[in-house]
Formats: C-alpha cells, sequence, structure tokens
DNA sequence: CATGAATGAGAATTCATTCAT
DNA sequence: TATGAATGAATTCTCATTCAT
C-alpha cells in the first residue's frame, strides 16, 4: 500500500525551501554575502547544511534563486506601472515610489543587489536582474521624453543613474540612515523627489 | 650596529611600497576583490607574497590603505571645488565632471568604492570614504539652496543619490559600457548632465 | 498479540530482497561499486531509501549478500563440474566455458568480483569468493595431473592466473569488448582455448 | 639583489613531489585508493595539506602521475624487450619476468593496475596505461605466430588473459602470497611458467 | 510497515600568513 | 632583507543512516 504523503508534509517541505531563502537573505542583509555560509543558512534555517543540498544543488544556485525571486517580483511590477495609465511623469514617481517603499519594508531585498556576492555566477544573476531593472526606467523615460514632459537626455545614462541613486540612497553606505529620517515615507518621498528632478528637470508640483 | 638607511634604499623601499598597492589597485579593478589575493598581487608588483607582509601588517590593511589613498585624493580635489571660486552650480558640475573623469581615466578607483570586499575591516574604509565624498557635495549643494540657484531640498537624500548616481553609471552592472559611448568625454558629459538637473531642477545652459 | 504472517506477506517480503539485491547488481555491472549509493539503489528498486535498511542492515552487508548469492550459485555450478564425470580435460574445458558463458550472460557478476568496493568489509566478501572459485579449479587440475593430462605445475600458481585470465578477458579493461568479438559463442571459445592451453600445454584437440 | 634558490632548495623540492607520489603510493598499495585520502597522503609524506596542492592541482592528478609513472617505466621497458634480441619465446618469457620482478620488488606497482580508484578520471588512466601493456604483449604473441613458435590465436583474448593471468597471481586476492611460496624467484618462475605455457602450448625446456 | 526528509561526519580544496634559508 | 614553500583553519559538498509521520 502506497504511502501518501500528507498534506502537513507537503507544506513543510514548501516551507523548508522558503525558509532557507528567507534565512539566506536575513544573512545577507546583516553581513553581506561573505556571511551567508551554507553552514549558517542552515543554522538560520534551522535545518543541517546536508539538508540545504536536498532543495538546492549548489550554493550559487540558492542565490541565484534568491536574487531571482526579489528580482522577478520587483520588476513585475514595475513594468506594470511602465506600461500602465498615467503620463510618464506620474509614471517615474510611481514606479520609483514603488521600489523604494518595498524596499524599505524589507531592506535586504535592495542589498542583495548592491552587494557583491563572492561567486561570479551569482554575481552575473546579480548584473543581469539589475540591468532589467535599468531597462524598465528606460522606458518610461523614453515615453517621457517623446511627449515632451522630459527634457531630452541620454536613455543608458539617466537609466544608469537612476538604479544607482535610489539603491544608494535606500541601503548603501551614504544613505540617510532610516533612523535619521523622521519616517519611511519620507524617505520615500524624498528620494522620489531627486529622482524625478533629475529626469523631468523640474520639482513635481507638490501634491 | 647603527644601520643608516641610505638614500636609495628608503626610495626603494617607498617604491615597493607603491607598487604593491598600484598592483592591488590593478586586480580589484580587472576581477574585483575577489581576484585580489596576496599572492597575484605580489606576482603583478614583481616581488614574493613573503615581501608583501614587510610593507603591509595584513591584507586588509593593504586595501585600506589602497582605500585610503585614492579616497584622500580625490577628497582633496572635490574640496578644493567646494571651497573654490564660483557659483554654487559652476562647481557642482566641475566636482562631478573632475570626479568622473578621473575615475574613467582608471577605472579601478571608482571600483574600488563599489565593489563590496570581502573583508569588513576594508568594507568599513570602503564606506567611510563614500561618505566623505557624500558631505563634500552635500556642502555644495547647501551653498546652492542658499544662494537661491537650487531648489530646496533634502541634503542628505540628494547627496547620497548624486553619489549612487555617478558611480553607478560609471562602473555599476548598469553603466553604459565605456565601448558603448563614442568617447569618453560623452559619458562625462551626460552623467554630469544628469547630476545637475537632479540637483538644480534645470538643464545646465549649453555651453 | 500473535501476529502470523501471511504467505502473502512473506512472499512479499522475499520479493522486495531480491528486488534490492538485483537493482544493486545493475548498478554496480554499470557504473561499478562507486555508482551503487544506497538511494540509487532504492530507486532502482522501485523501494525508498528507508525501506533498503528494512531487508538490510547496513550498505555493506546488501553487498556481501549480493557477492555472496553470484559466488554460491557460481562455486555450486563449478563444484559440481570439478566433482563430475568425465576426464580433467573435459572438466577443466566445461567449467570455464560455464562460467564465461553465464558472465557473459550477465557481465555484472563477474564484474562484482574484479571491481574493488570502496568497503573493506565488502571487499573481504570478494575476495573470498574469489579464493573459493579458485580453489575449485585447483582441484580440477589437481587431478589433471595425477591422471598425467596436465604436466606438473604449481597448483596455486595456476589456479591463481587461471581466474585472473577469464575475470580479465571478461570484463578488465583490456577485455575485447564483446562487440569487437564477431558473436559471444567466439569470445567464450576463445577464453577456454587460451585457459585450456595454459594448463594442459597443448591445444585441445578441435572438436 | 636577487635571491637565489639554492641547490638545497631545489633538491627539496624535487624530493617533495617525489616524496608526495611515493606516499600516495603505499597509501594505495596499503589500503587502495579508497585510503589514499589527502590528509593522509599529506601526513605519510610529512607535509600538509596545503602542500600537496602546491605540488598538484588535485587529487585526481596526482593519482593520474602516480599511475603514469609507473606505467611509463613498466612500458619502456617491456616494449625494449618486445622489439629487442632473440625468439619470440624468449621475449614473452622475459617480458613476464621482467614484469613480474619488478611488481614484486614493489608489489603497490602492480596493485595500482588493479585497484579501481574512485575517481573515474584515474581509472581512465589505470585502463589506458593496462592496455598499453596488453599491446606489448600482442606484439610479441604476433611475432611467435608468425614465425611459427607459438599456435594460432586470437590476440586480444591472449594479451587479455595475459595480462589478467600475472596481475591476478602477483597481487590479487587469489595470489599464492608471497611468503608462501619459498623464495620471489620461486613465484616468478611459476608464472612465468604458466604464462609461457599458456601462449606457447607447451613448456618451456628447462634451462 | 513504508516513506523520504533530515542529519552530520567526512573529504577535497583554498588562501592568508609565517618563517627557514 | 627577500623569498616562496609550508601551514592549517575554514568552507563547500556528499552520502550512509535514522526516525517522525
Amino acid at each position: 500500500m502506497a504511502y501518501r504523503r500528507s498534506r502537513l508534509m507537503e507544506e513543510r517541505l514548501a516551507d523548508n525551501r522558503e525558509r532557507i531563502v528567507r534565512a539566506a537573505r536575513h544573512l545577507v542583509a546583516r553581513g553581506g554575502f561573505r556571511e551567508a555560509q551554507i553552514a549558517a543558512v542552515a543554522t538560520e534555517a534551522g535545518l543541517s547544511t546536508g539538508s540545504i543540498y536536498r532543495y538546492f544543488p549548489s550554493k550559487a544556485e540558492l542565490f541565484v534563486e534568491l536574487l531571482g525571486k526579489a528580482a522577478e517580483h520587483e520588476i513585475d511590477i514595475l513594468r506594470s506601472i511602465a506600461d500602465g495609465e498615467g503620463t510618464p511623469s506620474a509614471r517615474l514617481f510611481a514606479a520609483v515610489e514603488s521600489f523604494t517603499r518595498r524596499a524599505l519594508d524589507g531592506r535586504y531585498l535592495a542589498y542583495a543587489f548592491i552587494a557583491e556576492p563572492v561567486d561570479p555566477e551569482v554575481d552575473e544573476a546579480r548584473i543581469r536582474h539589475r540591468r532589467a531593472i535599468a531597462e524598465v526606467l528606460k522606458s518610461i523615460v523614453r515615453a517621457g521624453i517623446e511627449s515632451g514632459e522630459f527634457p531630452d537626455q541620454n536613455l543608458d545614462a539617466s537609466a544608469a543613474c537612476l538604479v544607482g541613486a535610489f539603491t544608494e540612497a535606500l541601503i548603501g553606505p551614504t544613505a540617510p540612515s532610516a533612523e535619521a529620517v523622521s519616517d519611511r515615507e519620507r524617505l520615500v518621498e524624498q528620494i522620489c523627489t531627486f529622482c524625478f528632478r533629475a529626469i523631468a528637470g523640474r520639482d513635481k508640483a507638490s501634491s
């Protein structure tokens, strides 16, 4: 008589996978990729090192997935904003706001895209996803230039600068720490204001 | 037995020190901190691994010095621009231009400030210097707000965004690669244009 | 509470045991002991890893049994030939022919006796059985010398050489591959011819 | 002033390499490839594990070299016998005698060719060398058939059987232990006698 | 009883640092 | 003083075995 995997079991398995990724994310956020050794991830996830390898074929794959998951979600949202309703101005603002606000809810996310992982394979994934984010922003800027809302400008340079600006402001070493800012909302607003002005060449009419 | 170092000797020692730092810089630029192992640095410098330790007590100290040297020079120049003649607008533009142009002449410099080193001690130095650069920019922006040239804005956020913007545009993964840009001058100009517009809220009158 | 295993149950148990051994044999034949991990054996047998341990206390015991089963059968047949009718010449020929032909029908069998298992306990079993085979051959050679059919020779050396000769020719790295030989029968014949000549000092009169 | 590596130093380096191979050989001879872990080799060689990697890029390469060294020497000698003076009979006898005598002087040598290494890359080397030995023997047998000294026979089968015969008799599990044989010379002689008779179909006229 | 997820003791490999020559 | 061989701690990954469900 075949043994039937209980629903509980299935949930635990899915849970573990998720737990491992989460543990890895926490460690990266806390101490960079450097601190995210397999043993540490295992401990943080409440598992043994061997178990990590039941869920991921290698350390690199784990981190590639970590970055992929984070990026996928992010890019989906950004793209729906970019392709959505509203003027390019509004969309640009919304895109930056959306990204920064979610990043502040879980800083590690953005961190993973800045910190350089030791493994080249993982780094390659990081770079790829970072580029994908820039591409989405580019499409918004392009639309704004065509509509005449934004001054003419080099798309590649603007997109790169934008990505640099908000990731750094969020969690880079020069970032105004969240505590130094009276509240998250204000930090989000400051970053949005900067980015909008950088592209539009004017301050957004205060809402 | 008293031993007097000859001037020649002293020069050779200083030379070697300099050679080591330069070798380390090249390696970091080429392959990130990951590739900058002591043995590789030694080979690149034309010395033995043991000799590295005659000049630097540890790998970490070598890289702390590397970052310090690079930052010191940079900050001196930026500060002299910040404290110098001209309108804040002109100084802002000059500061960004100066930094980016020199960075393009030796990309590794900027690279060392973005790439996260494995060693926490070294990372701490990187962060410190990066903050110092932001401080200088802040002083320019502050002056511009006071003079009425720049719209009111949060200094910390603006400085952080600026630093993020130009380091990313220079060497980050989303950077328009130097080859993709017809020439260095154009890339410098694009970055300057972005940064100026981001702070000033208008495009610089084309010179 | 007394529990009586039904005959059906018993059969299933015996079945599983047999299935496991067969699975292990296939894996050894395909990729050597190296490939015969418990998980792989379980999959091949259509059981779970845990189940393997219901039938065998350890991996080593499983492989000891595997070798034992293979050897037992082999040796029974060889012994019945050795102790049977016919001249020593005929019996020697028959013994080698019988062994090689069956080995070709399931090469893995012979393989298990050549390939060195990682586990010392298993290796010890392999050696024991290999020696048993040599012993049977020795008895035939002894009879042949006594009857004057075979020239005088050292029994131990001859038996060892014989075992080495046919196992190597069957599946050793220098073995003429079965495909390279027009058909199995020819390979069997070649090996028999060699072995007979080696012991008898003359070619068998072609039948 | 450049530092000059002393002759002593150079010797030590060469020594170490040799020491490592020798240590590996001893371990293989004693307990098979299984016992020859890097840590064990290092200890046996009187070095640290790290040092092994100064001399060999990987464990596999070390063992490939080990086998290569052993085989090269062996095959050179066999080939010079095969291509040398004398009747095929004499050359066959000399070849087997030469191989077996040297193998008895350092059993591990032959052992390395029988024991199956865990690493497929290493195993591939073992097989290659073993085949090379068979090839040399084949050339002698071929000459003997042509000269009419040996009866017609399948070359591939005979060579494979020969290699199997003497490696097994030397160090295989069924081998008459060296101690059980009154002296080495007698064992060598027994093996030669067997092999000659197997190929020639007659006993060598006692010298 | 069957299952297969979890465990954790190894084993290979890397690289900063030391120290005899 | 310069050298670079030697060291060994640290890290990734494997797989036999156990045990909760």
